[in-house]
DNA sequence: CTGTTAGCGCATTCAA
DNA sequence: TTGAATGCGCTAACAG
């Protein structure tokens, strides 16, 4: 079937080992001699295999990129998708492939535990345990966790400054003005629900804004819920003048009840939301959010783990991705 | 560092060969050799190389999910996104893992030619050449060509039925009375732009309509690029009634122009764009589109590329997708 | 710059 | 049901 380095040695004369070279580090032979290779390599149609090569160099150039299943759609996933890109980008440039798994692709038919292991190193994103990370470092796997914070030795960890992110935003709808601040949050994990959530009440705190609890909801982070939720919200006497929405698919489904009722944004209602996807500029008109650069958190959580697949020292570290405001249309 | 079969072997008293039967075949060793075996692993952390398994099984269970660069995002991508989503089902379900890759990644350093070979077979979107699909074929590993058809031996196509999507956008259109009918053209892949332009003005013509030369645009499938255009469109003194737009993304575009210049959508203006992009629902009014069911897209592609993987024989074939007209608030 | 020698960790014959 | 032996295709010392 396909041809083996000793195919190319035997047609063309020279050894496996100057074949191998030829190949994996060209400059350690001679011009001529890797002309006359690759053209047989050519002839035979030859193509060095990666698996042998992983299995003697102990080292695959593939790492794997984990979500939860819960938060499977990663892909799908508009604020993974783009942190994705961002690590596809980067590993490219490094000679890196990656691989997608769920956290269900790691862990062997016998039960228990982990994983098949054909990856350098992995970036694990939001929800894990401590465990899993566990498990992975004892087989030599370097971890870099992504949109989540854990308290563990050596682990790296890439996230976004929820707080300061919503600080910009709440204090940007108090500049404008607003009192009455109503937030919808995300059902996100612990980590950035309570960072998103303690800043808002700080935030309102600092500035003497009293909040009304009626103003304070969490929903699924849907279109759906969020219509629904935004529909009570506006049915109170007392109505907010401006909502803080955890994401901006919350903030679009609040745009559209709100728009639907006749309202105009931002001079009866002022909406923010958060992560600045692609969906908030595709809304008319467009939303004020608060933008995450994800592709930057991508590649900073890629550079890292290859640095310590490729020998440097792992060590505790918490990477918060600044955020900025973006004042668009709604606010 | 990490544990292997020798050292289980060793630990628990059994050969090698049994501990690799308790992990690849468990139904061919007892059950209590099992647990033993299985205790003793997870004492010292092992876990079977996956690496070498695919060494000597010439199989990685691994297939490769590649994009051409041009394309690339692969992941922004709202059209691969989701079919990326349905592969990666399927494959979960199936055992396999999948990579992402452009197509630079499968050429080696030598440059000329090819790739590294760590998948047992591939799923090549959009744009390629027969002289790619050949390297691959010469290689043994299989290959299905997902939203592009090219014609060769043994080849499976999978892609979406562009004419029949159009003629249902474009039939409905009529239906609702509609007589001048602009159409915004987004410069796709010859294939994909061809069938839909073609079943546009197959379907006008049918119908008796005439096709006005400036009701007919082409352009790069942007926000901006669409605005740009239809701007243009709505300043000539005779106004098209209705437009349809090869994506979602170009109706948007369109959509804002219209919602800005106050235009009442579908009242003043219907229009139609094609995809079902998530953008569709995100938008308010919501965009009546034409549905593209890209989950089983990439649900049938990894279906019939693992079964040539898994031995059945390739034949040439090419399975196109039905689409389904999604009639919401612009039309 | 090139060749020789030795495995990497596992699954697979074949025997017992 | 279990074990002993041979090799997958390649790279990495170490020489020459």
């Amino acid at each position: 079937m396909g041809a083996t380095i000793l195919d190319v040695a035997k047609l063309c004369g020279y050894s496996k080992t100057t074949i191998s070279r030829a190949f994996a580090s060209p400059e350690k032979v001679s011009e001529k001699t890797r002309t006359i290779i690759y053209k047989a390599a050519k002839e035979i149609n030859y193509t060095p295999d990666a698996i042998a090569r992983a299995m003697v160099r102990k080292k695959t150039d593939n790492i794997g990129f984990i979500v939860a299943d819960q938060q499977y759609p990663v892909v799908l996933n508009p604020f993974y998708s783009p942190v994705f890109e961002g690590v596809l980008r980067t590993c490219k440039e490094k000679g890196y492939s990656v691989f997608i798994a769920s956290e269900s692709d790691i862990h062997i038919s016998t039960g228990q535990v982990y994983m098949k292991k054909q990856m350098d190193g992995v970036i694990i994103c939001g929800q894990t345990d401590k465990a899993t990370i566990e498990s992975f470092k004892s087989q030599n796997i370097p971890v870099v966790l992504l949109n989540n914070i854990i308290d563990m030795d050596d682990l790296v960890c890439v996230a976004v400054d929820n707080y300061n992110g919503t600080v910009q935003a709440v204090e940007h709808l108090i500049q404008r003005g607003h009192v009455d601040i109503a937030i919808i949050s995300g059902n996100f994990s612990p980590n950035v629900y309570n960072a998103r959530y303690r800043a808002f009440v700080d935030t309102m705190k600092k500035h003497g804004l009293e909040i009304d609890e009626r103003f304070v909801k969490r929903v699924e982070p849907s279109l759906e819920a969020s219509m629904e939720c935004t529909t009570q919200l506006l049915a109170q006497k007392r109505e907010p003048t401006a909502i803080f929405a955890t994401n901006d698919v919350i903030a679009i489904g609040a745009m559209k009840v709100a728009l639907r009722a006749g309202y105009k944004l931002p001079e009866d209602l002022a909406i923010v939301g958060f992560d600045d996807s692609d969906y908030s500029e595709i809304v008319e008109p467009e939303l004020s959010t608060v933008r995450i650069n994800k592709l930057e958190i991508g590649k900073v959580a890629s550079e890292r783990l290859i640095e310590i697949i490729e020998g440097k020292a792992a060590e505790k570290e918490v990477i918060l991705s600044e955020t900025t405001l973006l004042v668009r249309a709604t606010s």
